[in-house]
RNA sequence: GCGGAGUUGCCGGAGCGGUCAAACGGGACAGACUCAAAAUCUGUUAGCUUAGUGCUUACGAAGGUUCGAAUCCUUUACUCCGCACCA
């Protein structure tokens, strides 16, 4: 009885493929774009959570479709990026070769879960028709002074070689690299403005349909928080320093710069040189072995600041807690009313003047962050502390010494790279002309093929590659070595599918405009506020440029659950815990797998991979089979009719909202319930609302129904609420019951053969039209009086017993 | 430190004010079929109790709101995740 399905599928597989059935259109109805996160194809292939994920995307794209709307389903391959060329040196080949390879293997797997891609549009980040366009984007950037260049304290990996952006940093370790704590360097980078667009990316969100977590962290990492610049003046020089705190202006007593600050030695004086660098030292040893722990330090600066409200002088100190690219990289310290400054300024002996007076709760030390009344603030004393902060941030307008001000916790993105695999920055040096944008007529600037992969920039190493004519004067020039950063690349990646084989423009902004923005995107959690907010920016800023009409890459946004290994940690190839889905394909099906992968639990929770508990979704899909395999046809009952109705109701409202496992449920259900014989009509369309999560075998099935077409592009089963009719769950409700009651019975007395059961004269109906199932269920013969049903047999006048909802039973 | 999610029966997991001793799946047990097994089908799977009843204890812990709580509120413990000296 079981099926051939791994010849099945195949067969399925193909005659998609053939049939085009899953390519996508402009202009044939109501577009929806279903996006699934596209994959980095790592050597190691897919994993149960790429067939996790991507069978939700799957199952949502084929729903739309079959509710009639002209689905764009695509997909394609981020094969730029690190992990690849390491992968790659480590195994002693081409990045591209092994890019290339590793997509095969992908794509061979993704195949065989028979998720319903449109592969004419695929495509490899790695290929310069894509990476020419973000090499453009970049130049569009540039022009728009989007893009910029920069010295400034960056993150270094000594693990990656390279620089980091500030959402890679993680714990102040590398991303990818939990062992490696992330150095800070001077260097010359170059950066996408991101901070332009916070504003726009913070109140973009509220119109997003996503879900409340990914805004929230979306929220926080913009941090956008009000304030008040305040300019403090630093030997005639003027230095700007932001606070939300200016009600406490008075209570000033030492500033504190960064440690990392570009012009900290503008102020440190001849006398404390030693000492600052000294410390500076310190610190950066310390770094090494563990930041987290650190704890405040700081050392005099020799230099003074001026309190633009007091004229008093305030010593600056050197902090190693203070950001360098928060603010202005200094800060005012207010030991009494800031616990952080507190610590400070009784480490170091500063003083401390009290400013607020409020009523404080909980501790009663350390400093007091309260509200209260102004004390020892000049003619602001006395005011009230709340007020004070816009009386005061007023008055220092007034006179020119601060503003009002917003700060960002977002920073510029940096996007240079010193590695080889990724998109070249389209930048020429010239010792005439400066930085020079390459033409855009010159783009791609391929990926040179021959460089030595080591300790430095491999592209450093592609001398002819590197010295060009300087396309502004002809003079000698060189090229720049650092490459973007691989989120670029993923970026703007689902626009291109609208368009993906356009030579001559990024795409046809027709098609984008048709297409986008994406209806609905899937992806996990991890990508919340690197991918997303990446995304988001390159569309706002695309927007801005005019080739789009939309400002918002994604209205409805999906987090998955992960797909954690039996041991209950994250599938790594170190743990050995990785479990291939082509092994359980091959063993028990794709759709078996497809099955059992969505209905172990609600889509957005993770779960353990347990191979288990897929015997139950192989059992069903068995099941299903053989009840096709002894197929009669009848007519279709007032219960059955009532069933199908509800089902198809709960399984659209299901799937629509990720529910799928609620779904299957709903579908097991109708399935086990069906009557031997029932109309055609009813098994189409259960197999229908089946086809989504176990497509091969719904299209034989569909085509053993006697159809020519395919299951794949039916039109979704519509209800009839008025078809829906309790009164048949209440039936249900009382067989279960009786036979319950009848076992529970023999139970007690022992085996019998013979059941009576007498029941009110208005239910008798309802047990007499279910005898059979009472009598297979319970396994005895039974018979159905009405309680004033004179012929009964009745010994033991148990018919006495019988309640409405409830007969009386006898055994003999 | 801040923010988010969670803690349910042997297990995975639904449920999110009454219809809950709690969906669905797995496992275990029993019965049917079979020479037998697998598969399949039926039932049981908190405890006590009873010719189908009733009771008690149960949804991390402790309190509270309510006629009524796994579901709402408060406190607390633990787990996971994200951010983290943001001035």
């Amino acid at each position: 009885m079981k099926h051939n399905f791994a010849k099945l599928e195949l067969k399925w597989q193909n005659k998609w493929e053939t049939a085009k059935i899953f390519h996508a259109k402009e202009g044939r109805g109501k577009k929806f774009y279903v996006l699934d996160m596209f994959p980095y194809p790592s050597g190691e292939g897919l994993h149960m959570g790429h067939a996790f994920v991507f069978s939700l995307g799957d199952v949502f794209a084929r729903f739309k479709r079959m509710q009639g709307f002209n689905v764009i389903y695509p997909i394609g391959y981020d094969s730029l990026g690190l992990p690849a060329e390491n992968a790659a040196i480590k195994s002693k080949v081409h990045p591209k070769t092994y890019t290339e390879k590793a997509i095969k293997n992908f794509m061979k797997q993704q195949k065989a879960m028979g998720w319903s891609y449109d592969w004419s549009r695929m495509f490899k980040t790695g290929d310069p028709e894509y990476y020419k366009w973000d090499q453009w984007i970049f130049l569009k950037m540039l022009e728009k002074g989007i893009a910029y260049k920069k010295k400034s304290a960056v993150n270094w990996c000594k693990k990656c070689k390279t620089v980091l952006a500030n959402e890679q940093v993680v714990n102040g370790k590398c991303w990818r690299h939990e062992d490696s704590q992330v150095e800070i360097k001077q260097l010359d980078q170059w950066f996408l403005r991101t901070t332009n667009y916070a504003e726009e990316l913070l109140k973009g969100l509220e119109k997003l349909d996503w879900p409340e977590r990914a805004k929230i962290m979306q929220k926080n990492w913009i941090g956008k928080s009000h304030g008040t610049e305040i300019k403090f003046k630093v030997n005639n020089e003027v230095w700007p320093v932001f606070t939300t705190r200016p009600d406490t202006i008075h209570g000033v007593t030492f500033m504190v710069i960064s440690a990392q600050h570009p012009k900290l030695f503008g102020l440190v004086t001849e006398k404390q040189k030693k000492d600052v660098e000294k410390f500076l030292k310190k610190i950066k040893s310390v770094s090494e072995k563990d930041a987290a722990d650190l704890d405040k330090q700081g050392v005099f600066t020799g230099a003074y600041a001026l309190n633009p409200v007091n004229d008093e002088r305030i010593p600056i100190w050197v902090g190693n807690f203070v950001l360098a690219d928060y603010g202005s990289g200094m800060v005012m310290a207010v030991p009494a009313h800031d616990q952080r400054d507190y610590e400070f300024a009784k480490k170091y002996n500063l003083k401390i003047k009290e400013v607020i007076r409020g009523e404080r709760l909980g501790d009663k030390t350390g400093a007091f962050e309260g509200e209260g009344v102004l004390v020892n603030s000049s003619k602001f004393t006395g005011g009230d502390s709340e007020k004070a902060k816009q009386k005061i941030t007023e008055y220092l307008s007034k006179k020119k010494l601060g503003k009002k001000q917003i700060q960002f916790k977002l920073k510029d993105w940096l996007i240079s790279r010193q590695r080889y695999w990724g998109a070249p920055i389209p930048i020429i040096y010239c010792d005439k002309c400066g930085i020079v944008a390459v033409p855009e007529k010159n783009l791609p600037i391929k990926l040179p093929e021959k460089v030595k992969f080591g300790k430095d920039n491999p592209l450093k190493t592609a001398k002819s590659w590197v010295s060009v004519k300087c396309p502004k004067c002809n003079a000698k020039a060189r090229r720049e070595t650092d490459t973007m950063d691989t989120f670029t690349n993923s970026s703007w990646y689902y626009l291109r599918y609208c368009d993906p084989k356009n030579k001559k423009k990024i795409f046809d902004s027709k098609k984008t405009n048709y297409w986008c923005p994406v209806d609905q995107y899937i992806g996990g959690p991890e990508h919340i506020t690197m991918h997303l907010i990446y995304i988001r920016f390159y569309t706002k800023f695309l927007k801005d440029l005019g080739i789009i009409n939309f400002d918002e890459p994604a209205k409805k946004y999906f987090t998955q659950g992960i797909v954690y290994g039996s041991d209950g940690f994250r599938m790594s190839k170190s743990r050995g815990n990785v479990i291939e889905p082509l092994g359980t394909i091959k063993k028990y099906g794709a759709d078996t797998l497809r099955l059992y992968l969505l209905s172990v639990a609600s889509p957005n929770s993770s779960f353990n991979w347990d191979e288990k508990g897929i015997q139950g979704s192989c059992k069903f899909v068995n099941k299903i089979v053989g009840y096709f395999n002894n197929l009669e046809f009848g007519k279709i009952d007032a219960r059955t009719e009532s069933k199908l109705n509800k089902t198809i109701k709960e399984v659209t409202e299901y799937i629509q909202n990720f529910k799928y496992n609620l779904a299957i449920i709903s579908l097991r259900n109708l399935f086990n319930s069906l009557p031997e014989k029932t109309s055609k009509e009813v098994i189409e369309k259960f197999l229908k609302l089946f086809s989504v999560f176990c497509p091969h075998i719904s299209e034989e099935l569909w085509h053993k129904l006697g159809n020519k077409k395919f299951i794949s592009l039916e039109k979704w089963p519509k209800f009839d609420s008025k078809k829906i009719n309790k009164e048949f769950e209440k039936q249900e409700e009382l067989v279960d019951k009786i036979v319950s009651d009848i076992i529970n019975i023999v139970r007690i007395v022992g085996k019998r053969k013979k059941v009576y059961v007498y029941t009110i004269p208005n239910e008798i109906k309802i047990y007499s039209d279910n005898l059979d199932l009472i009598q297979k269920r319970t396994g005895l013969d039974v018979m159905v009086y009405a309680v004033n049903d004179k012929l009964k047999y009745d010994p033991k006048n148990s018919a006495k017993k019988a309640k409405p909802n409830h007969p009386g039973i006898y055994l003999e």
